[in-house]
RNA sequence: GCGACCGUGGUGUAACGGUUAACACCGCAGAUUGUGGUCCUGCUGAUCCGGGUUCAAUUCCCGGCGGUCGCCCCA
């Protein structure tokens, strides 16, 4: 609130400060990511999150309104047209067409850039978020989708969920291309169809069926649809690798016009939240937009926002620790810097160690260690100093316990 | 872009249209010039902005701005 001509100290609207704690809980969710990509073989690349225009509009005439109306775009000072990356893929597809010839495949990349979108936050959806992108390149194989899948399950096990609090929910745009053609759909009815589908479940099925006769389909194509055969494969090789939580799932779409293959989508299965949490899917005509010939390829994008809501529905967020280990209240004159010497040490240990700067009196410095999370304190003064001895004090717990300023290193790296 | 609900200290709440806008937490200071998390004392600090109705507006009305939730769309 601005107030009395004072600035805000709100942040912009629908982006987020992170302050330590929310950092830390970040952070660990990127590690996680890392471990998951890095551990099947995925490269780290990064770009920025500027983008020209042109990306976004060139193809896509279904997402005309996320190209015109949902990104960030204005004209830079020599007038050239300029977007805050809204999704990755299409960078990723520009640097890979850009090496084609350098590159070689199968090619594993990921990515956790931020991305924007100029839309109304609400819950689970801000104006900037982290999404880690996984993708693989060149290869048509039914494994290499086998692949993304099994690591978006992987993922989320590594996240600290059950296979019973998700689901991945599979289908294939060639399964829905097939019934687009059989019925030769205008292009608005093919428009209102995947609007359709993805609205499922949140029209009645009477709505719902009234909608698809009108379009000119008969509801039982859907509901006693068996799964094609690309995704009954699919199932059958997930489950041998231990994914046994997919399934066929015609009303998957995806809002992205690129998606030539299959999709999927990961749904929370918790009553309160059953919404889909992330997906992905194979698209395999995007290099043509730079001129390229077609190359296969299938990925996925997970946002931080609702992954983070996931979790700590689940309570499976860590709890904050704080870097330091020990820190180091002091008393008396010239302190501070015998307290500095002492923190040198043990940080040549490999002990990180902060002290306070002695502002305050002894009682507020311990106080404020506890407050930031520190687990261990000591005291430095002239006793200390002249016996060579201190006292370490667990601040959990209040525990203390004297040892010799020579043995503290090795007395907290058992901790 | 559309709709519903909501805007009171840093946070969470209170106040029939009527004195000095209350309470809790947090913060700061003290009780104690070398020892925290319990208790005690004191202090700082708020009605989103602009109009209107009224003797009188935090309260009622209108507009703006902001927030939350939904729709659209989508991650």
């Amino acid at each position: 609130m601005a107030r009395n001509g004072k600035l805000s100290t709100d942040p912009y609207k629908g982006v987020r400060d992170f302050y330590p704690k929310e950092q830390a809980l970040q952070q660990h969710l990127f590690s996680i990511m890392r471990q998951v990509a890095q551990s099947a073989g995925y490269e780290e690349y990064s770009a920025s999150l500027l983008e020209p225009a042109e990306l976004y509009r060139a193809k896509g005439s279904e997402n005309e309104e996320i190209a015109t109306q949902q990104t960030y775009t204005f004209l830079d000072r020599g007038d050239r047209e300029v977007t805050l990356r809204p999704e990755m893929t299409p960078t990723v597809a520009r640097m890979v067409a850009a090496r084609r010839r350098d590159l070689s495949f199968p090619l594993r990349w990921y990515s956790i850039p931020n991305v924007f979108r100029y839309e109304r936050p609400q819950r689970g959806r801000v104006r900037e978020h982290w999404q880690l992108n996984i993708d693989l390149f060149g290869s048509e194989h039914i494994a290499a989708d086998a692949e993304i899948i099994l690591l978006a399950h992987t993922l989320m096990r590594a996240f600290g969920a059950t296979e019973n609090d998700f689901e991945i929910r599979i289908s294939s745009r060639g399964f829905l291309n097939g019934l687009i053609t059989q019925h030769s759909l205008s292009e608005e009815s093919t428009k209102k169809l995947h609007g359709l589908l993805d609205r499922h479940g949140k029209v009645s099925s009477q709505e719902e069926e009234a909608s698809l006769k009108e379009i000119g389909i008969s509801p039982q194509e859907f509901v006693a649809s068996v799964a094609p055969k690309d995704v009954v494969e699919l199932l059958t090789t997930l489950k041998e690798l231990g994914c046994s939580n997919a399934r066929f799932e015609p009303y998957i779409v995806r809002g992205f016009d690129y998606y030539t293959g299959l999709v999927f989508e990961v749904y929370d299965t918790h009553p309160d939240n059953n919404r889909s949490l992330f997906g992905g899917g194979r698209y395999d005509n995007l290099m043509e937009l730079f001129g390229e010939e077609t190359m296969p390829a299938v990925g996925f994008g997970m946002g931080d926002v609702t992954i983070r809501d996931f979790l700590e529905v689940r309570s499976l967020t860590p709890s904050y620790t704080s870097p330091i280990k020990v820190y180091l209240a002091v008393t008396g004159e010239d302190m501070v810097t015998e307290a500095m010497k002492i923190a040198s040490r043990l940080r040549a240990q490999g002990i990180s160690a902060a002290v306070d700067l002695g502002d305050k009196k002894l009682g507020e410095q311990i106080k404020s260690a506890d407050k930031k999370g520190i687990p261990h304190l000591i005291v430095i003064g002239r006793n200390e100093i002249d016996s060579g001895m201190v006292a370490i004090r667990t601040l959990a717990t209040g525990e203390e316990e004297k040892i010799a300023l020579t043995s503290l290193p090795s007395f907290l790296k058992s901790f």
